[in-house]
DNA sequence: ACAAAAATTCAGAAAAACTGAAATACTACC
DNA sequence: GGTAGTATTTCAGTTTTTCTGAATTTTTGT
């Protein structure tokens, strides 16, 4: 005896095409089905929804249900939808914090293909240092980061949950024409007596980079500055494997020596026991896929984990 | 494995109180119902609404879809609440044309009860002629007409029905004085040689009064006016039994020879075939309640019907 | 680690909804 | 105005869905 929405279904069905078997056709049910819903339904309302000649003409009150199911089954559709589009991460918000060589080297390609597979999500990209992914993962300002490991003296750390991604080698940008080029070995600090060491942001993420130099600080905002400084002869580069220039080039990597500069790790960074949204866990399968073709191409000196 | 509305339901009783088993008591049903139901739920989304920790906490998806189930929810509630007010006369909009003696006299007394009964129920009340009073009815400005019986040469008089209410006793209204005061037997025509007929907006629903008058007329617009000329002396006036003054009074009413003015009828017009609102058939039961008051208070020259 | 509480699973029971056949109501055509 | 044809309703039985209670597993608090 209680109204439910499948006898708003079938009512607006009916009225609408005006037939009960035609309403039939259309929720895929037999006349007889539809005939015993609407009997129901107009038991329920304890009033006729229809007047007389078969189904075609509504009573004053079969015109107020119909408007009042129509827009009950809208919203309920639309409701379903919502969540079935959520859910298969077709739509949402994909907030990201991470570093800047992730997010210029690891992350266009992945949210490019992030973006044309589901062109409904929002997305936040912030790039800062590690200390500030970790913050902004922790007051859900982010709901992905990519850094290094959290600090684990920092209280923060305690509700966050960090998964290697990679790591990759600490070394220097230089020209090939550069005395360092033919050294041949690992490279360490005492290679660089005498020599200009230009810093830029990317530098930042380097926790060994202290470089020891006698002369001024030479600082660049971005890699690409830096190594256009580097290119005019002015110094050599301190950077991590992910952002240095590789394939032909008049610049070479030359990696540091283990003690000299150890690797870095990076991975991801989430809430400790918060679950991701459908769009954060299909947007790191594309950074996983996007990682493992740097991998490919940036040889050993960046290893995948 | 589609989702439902009680499924929503469910999972919002179970999202709001954080537990399967109050959830439960909330919706009348064991925790294994609500387990089960859950779980279809979540199978349909295809994805977790809950996450690990009881039922405390919600996925983001169980987020999306908490505000999502109740907003559909809500819609739906309150459109069965608004059908259910509507059916039980407790909303809707109430529309009556109706003649002029009968919104002053038969009206008042009605409308006032429905009012109170059903305060929330809009109500539209139009006076006018007969005539006006079946054009209303036919081109659904009003849904409820009372008036004279339809002229069945008018073409719209075939999508209307009448049915009877009442039939009231054409008369003179005059002073206790009046030399026809003392006549003790039906008036006719003949016997208002000599006087002025005062007319009035009531006086045009009276098909018999042609008033045959030497001098020029007199006319006043409503009936009180013309009762206050009639105490003044100024002649006596044409009314229907419905609107004459009663009880004691300088005044009576004085019925005409049926030949000389026959009894009218006064009915119900509403479109044929079309159904009444529930708003119009609560008032309708407050309108025959009225009409018959109105037959207790005015004897034989007022017929209920 | 253990007792207690909560949630889940499962099988059977109850309720609801559906179907097909038969009866009835309505329409349209002669 | 009657009748054939179509649409709808009713009914009984069946299928599907949902629910319950007991047993089991999981989780929590001590």
């Amino acid at each position: 005896m209680a109204v439910t929405l499948n006898a708003f279904r079938v009512f607006a069905a009916t009225a609408r095409s005006g037939s009960v078997s035609r309403a039939a056709a259309a929720v895929r049910r037999t006349p007889s089905a539809v005939s015993m819903t609407l009997k129901q339904l107009e038991e329920a309302i304890g009033r006729p929804l229809f007047d007389g000649e078969r189904k075609t003409r509504l009573t004053p009150t079969g015109r107020l249900a119909l408007a009042e199911a129509e827009a009950a089954l809208d919203r309920f559709d639309r409701a379903t939808e919502a969540i079935r589009a959520f859910a298969a991460a077709e739509t949402g918000r994909l907030s990201l914090s991470v570093t800047p060589s992730v997010a210029e080297q690891a992350l266009p390609a992945a949210l490019a293909a992030f973006r044309a597979a589901r062109p409904r999500v929002e997305i936040l990209l912030r790039d800062t240092d590690s200390a500030n992914v970790a913050a902004d993962v922790a007051e859900e300002a982010a709901e992905i980061g990519i850094a290094g490991p959290p600090d684990p003296a920092d209280p923060i750390a305690d509700g966050l949950a960090f998964r290697p991604l990679f790591r990759d080698a600490i070394g220097l940008a230089v020209r090939c024409d550069d005395p360092l080029a033919d050294l041949h070995r690992p490279v360490r600090w005492a290679d660089l007596d005498g020599r200009t060491l230009l810093t830029h942001a990317v530098a930042g993420e380097i926790p060994a980079a202290r470089a020891p130099s006698e002369d001024a600080p030479l600082r660049a905002l971005t890699v690409t500055s830096a190594l256009a400084l580097v290119r005019a002869g002015l110094g050599v580069t301190i950077l991590p494997r992910l952002v240095a220039p590789t394939g032909e080039s008049d610049l070479i990597f030359l990696e540091m020596a283990p003690d000299a500069a150890p690797r870095r790790t990076v991975g991801l960074i989430t809430k400790r026991d918060r679950p991701l949204s459908p769009a954060a866990e299909a947007a790191l399968v594309e950074i996983e896929r996007a990682l493992d073709a740097l991998a490919a191409r940036l040889g050993a000196a960046f290893e995948r984990l």
